[in-house]
RNA sequence: GGCGCUAUGGUGCAACGGUUAGCACGUGGCCCUUUCAAGGCCAAAAUGCGGGUUCGAUUCCCGCUAGCGCUACCA
């Protein structure tokens, strides 16, 4: 894939403006800025940890900023569930959360700005007039027949007589006979005709009761942006159609554009925009799922974004390290479960026992199975016992469900475990003397216990496998599970001996 | 409809004018085996179509087609 020249972007710009908030001057800064409109989604999350990746890779500083200007659909409450999205990712920031609805003046401020100079006018037109929501019904019949619809360009930008009762909103004077243009670091140079572009809105027009109106997400953001001095700006393509807007908006307010970097868009299975139908797309119920966060990670930095080589695990570190823009795709992405997957179970085997305890610990603690002393005088035991089980294991969950056994003596048999293995009626009795084998071995090892086992079926005239299967049923009611003695050793011998005793009952009972 | 962006197997990426088009997921098969995973090996599977430019196009240009995005007093 051919990359231009135009592409290497100067990464150390930067914006010199001064600003409200006192921070120092210098350095990449680039901005996370989600709305609280719903939960923090795959998407968000991509674009939070490229902007995360980005900034620790320039040595620079990540900035959270809570865009909840949408009076109507923000949900303050879903804030909290957003940052533990971002938390639970790794992602974390340096300055923020800062809420551009607490900025609402200085949004205000600036159109008044614009206005006073000219580069924008007021508006009397009733806004039912260019809302498309309620006037107009979009159905796709509609919409063909419409015919080229055109850019927004009322009478009021010449300065009509204004109509006394109607509160007006504030435009913005799209400069004519210009182009705009600006070099995306992913996509490259862009430009279009001022003519394609509206005279859009820059502060709503007031509520029946309130004074002054509400400024728009367009004004907004690049009031903050400049405020905040922000030097990149990373988001979603969606967005990439809005850019020479606010390009507009730097020239007016004579601020240096930062750069602009647009990330392709994640995409369902179908290869429409990721929603609610696709099933999960809350990072939040990937993490419930028990998915491990740095699988979720690594997956999602691959996802419209190549270190250049074919690695496909990258440590933290790595990804730092080797994070550019420049290896930023073009192209919306597929959100891939079941590659989504593979990786958990390769982080699940590969990842520093260590680091993994934690995970299953809390695991264990949410399905009430868990005891203080594995974390204490047992935490050899636990950590070999997680050893053994992961190589099986696929999500967290399965450490309390599939693997209940080796946690808790209170476990059911499978019922297509006993199907399957425990269909010889002469299991009872041999398994009844297994017990009695084992109870007698005076070292516990794994080789202790295939001695006895191998014995036993050799008297018995049986495969040794039958007996490996029926007593894996009854020491942890799985047809599934680690190899035979290393569970044994494991589990302890009073235990083993216990449940094969259990097993011989439950068989008699059948 | 208008404007814009994109186009390599089913999916995610690599190949930056010269490769038998590479890797991974997934799929199928084989091996291993004490169940099931993991692992190893093998296989099927792609440059959307049409024109240029060039000694040579996956790669550069144009058109078409398709997909996606924007087209709000949402963000």
């Amino acid at each position: 894939m051919g990359r231009f020249s135009s592409r290497e972007i100067p990464t150390e710009r930067m914006a010199t403006t001064s600003n409200a908030l006192g921070i120092p001057l210098g350095g990449v800064r680039v901005r996370f800025a989600p709305s609280p409109t719903g939960y923090l989604h795959v998407g968000g999350a991509r674009t939070a940890l490229f902007n995360w990746l980005f900034a620790r890779r320039q040595g620079g500083t990540l900035i959270l900023r809570v865009e909840d200007t949408d009076l109507e659909r923000n949900r303050p409450e879903l804030v909290e569930g957003i940052l533990d999205g971002l938390r639970w990712l790794g992602v974390d920031w340096d300055e923020g959360p800062y809420f551009q609805s607490q900025r609402l003046d200085l949004h205000r401020a600036a159109a008044e700005k614009l206005l006073a100079s000219g580069a924008a006018y007021l508006c009397y037109c009733p806004p039912e007039k260019y809302a498309g929501g309620d006037a107009v019904e979009e159905t796709e019949d509609a919409k063909k027949e419409a015919g080229p619809r055109r850019v927004t360009r009322c009478a009021c930008r010449t300065g009509k007589p204004a109509p006394s009762n109607q509160k007006p909103a504030i435009r913005f004077r799209v400069p004519l006979d210009a182009t705009t243009r600006f070099n995306d670091a992913v996509f490259g140079p862009h430009e279009v005709a001022n003519e394609e572009i509206e005279d859009f809105v820059l502060l709503r027009s007031p509520k029946e009761d309130q004074g002054h109106g509400a400024p728009t997400y367009q004004l907004s953001v690049v009031v903050d942006d400049i405020d905040m001095r922000i030097t990149h700006v990373i988001r979603g393509s969606d967005h990439i159609s809005n850019t020479p807007k606010q390009v507009l908006l730097y020239r007016a307010m004579r601020a240096a554009p930062p750069v602009f970097a647009h990330v392709p868009l994640i995409l369902g299975a179908d290869r429409t925009r990721l929603s609610k139908r696709h099933g999960a797309t809350s990072v939040g119920s990937y993490r419930d799922e028990g998915f491990l966060p740095e699988a979720f990670r690594n997956f999602l930095a691959l996802l419209g974004w190549s270190p250049g080589d074919d690695t496909e695990f990258l440590r933290t570190s790595e990804l730092v390290s080797r994070f550019s823009l420049e290896g930023v795709s073009r192209n919306n992405g597929v959100f891939d479960r079941a590659k989504l997957e593979w990786y958990n179970t390769q982080y699940l085997q590969k990842l520093p026992i260590d680091d993994l305890l934690p995970a299953v610990q809390g695991e264990l603690e949410r399905a009430k199975l868990w005891q203080p002393e594995w974390a204490a005088a047992k935490r050899e035991w636990f950590s070999k016992t997680v050893d053994l089980l992961r190589p099986r294991t696929r999500l967290l969950p399965d450490f309390s469900t599939w693997a209940r056994a080796f946690f808790s003596d209170s476990f059911d048999y499978d019922p297509r475990a006993c199907e399957k293995f425990w269909k010889d009626e002469r299991l009872g009795g041999m398994l009844d003397k297994l017990a009695d084998g084992l109870a007698l071995l005076p070292d516990w090892n794994h080789d202790g216990c295939d001695h006895v086992l191998r014995e036993l079926a050799a008297a018995e005239g049986v495969k040794a496998g039958l007996l490996i299967n029926a007593a894996r049923v009854a020491i942890v009611g799985q047809a599934v599970a680690p190899p035979l003695f290393e569970t044994m050793v494991v589990l302890g011998q009073e235990r083993v001996v216990s449940r094969l005793r259990r097993a011989v009952k439950a068989l008699a009972a059948r």
